[in-house]
DNA sequence: CCAATAAGATAATTATAGCTATTTTTTAGG
DNA sequence: CCTAAAAAATAGCTATAATTATCTTATTGG
């Protein structure tokens, strides 16, 4: 029996794989998008992941789910993204920028140069508030937090961005308890920034205690950085 | 075309489904393995599961491959478990016994019958290393500990989980913290229960600042609880 | 307004996942 | 040692996932 040749299928056969290599994979996005349309359809994409990750979780996110939603096609969707962990590491990327620019900003702008515990504890506390306000903006921000960590390639994403967030704090402390070794510092910031990312989690979680979480969390991280002090 | 009439089609279709319906599934183990060669059979998926977990990630973890491993077929997997996630969720259950059983024992033992911070900070110690060992023995336990989270039906049960542990260290606190809310301390315990948790997922991950990361954690708790005493 | 290029659609392909009706082989009790 | 129940094997099915070759439509710089 000859090939069917229908309007599309002119004897060349596609090469679907149809399951993704989860190594050895290229994560980075293709094409830069110029014009606005494929700009707009780049957003798309990321913005419904997002949104699909709350509605259906990890498990059901497909692809195809995503083009349906984007109401775009499949092809349209590769111009753009190698596969589906790129459409994630983006996500990601986003995610770990904004949530360490508050850091960054809140550094720069002075957020360690405190006194007293209590000071200590309310700027804390009025960083983490501002860590938590970008995550819940961002589309499907705690899916994206809990996705990164069941996929290694992601996983890196966010340890650069816990290393480089660590990295901050600790030139900050650095001057602030110089009887710390410097091993000990850096140990005591890539744990804080750990713990109050697990409780940014729970918050988005239960927003009925997020305030709870946030103030016990900040009491907790402050007092033990005030320990160095002793 | 008549059907083909193979030893094993009889003309009657099979039912599968092709994906596993997230939402909705039975999770409980089925059939009780009664004989020998059956609790073997059960035991090894399940030690093949964490195992796999291990070397090729959530992602890759297929009822097929775990079949394949574990040398059997996959009608004899679906005699135990009525899908995939029932087994990741027997391995989320066990974890999570063996994690609150040292948490348990470390309460009734006096774990919390201490006087200095320096008492503390090194009992806390003790409990957090011991989690950490039975998660470290536990086949694929790090993993377990993720895969949970992106698993609503998984998170289920981790949050189950902590929210025992977190009651049974609430009645031990309840005495020594007198002047602190109920409400204040039953967050605490979530609080660094959670911060226990992240703290032995990371020390498994980097288990040469496994432990720099018990040693910080336990400072970090144990001057938490012990400012409640101001 | 037209050519070049970007963006997207059509229509499939292949792989593999989850799962099962039915038959065969073990196991263990009488 | 024989038989009923338990355990596992045979041999698939169906759905859907990821992905693609090819063609068409939109956009924009000249």
């Amino acid at each position: 029996m000859p090939d069917k040749m229908t309007a599309n299928n002119r004897g060349k056969t596609g090469r679907g794989r149809g399951q993704a290599m989860v190594d050895d994979v290229e994560l980075n996005t293709k094409t830069e998008p110029s014009q606005d349309r494929a700009k707009n359809t780049f957003e798309a994409i990321l913005s419904i992941t997002g949104d699909l990750l709350v509605e259906v979780g990890f498990e059901r996110l497909s692809t195809n789910l995503i083009c349906k939603r984007a109401g775009i096609t499949p092809p349209a969707l590769y111009r753009y993204f190698p596969n589906k962990y790129a459409i994630l590491k983006e996500l990601g990327d986003r995610l770990m920028k904004v949530q360490d620019d508050v850091v960054i900003k809140w550094v720069d702008s002075g957020g360690l140069d405190t006194g007293s515990l209590e000071e200590e504890i309310a700027s804390n506390r009025r960083m983490m508030a501002g860590v938590l306000d970008v995550t819940k903006d961002f589309p499907g921000g705690a899916w994206v937090l809990r996705v990164m960590r069941v996929i290694p390639l992601l996983r890196e994403v966010q340890m650069e961005s816990r290393i480089l967030v660590a990295d901050k704090l600790y030139e900050g402390m650095r001057a602030k308890y110089p009887n710390v070794s410097d091993e000990r510092l850096q140990t005591a910031t890539l744990l804080t920034t750990d713990a109050g990312s697990s409780a940014i989690e729970l918050a988005i979680e239960e927003p009925d205690r997020a305030e709870a979480f946030l103030d016990e969390t900040s009491v907790m991280v402050a007092t033990y950085y005030h320990s160095f002090l002793k």
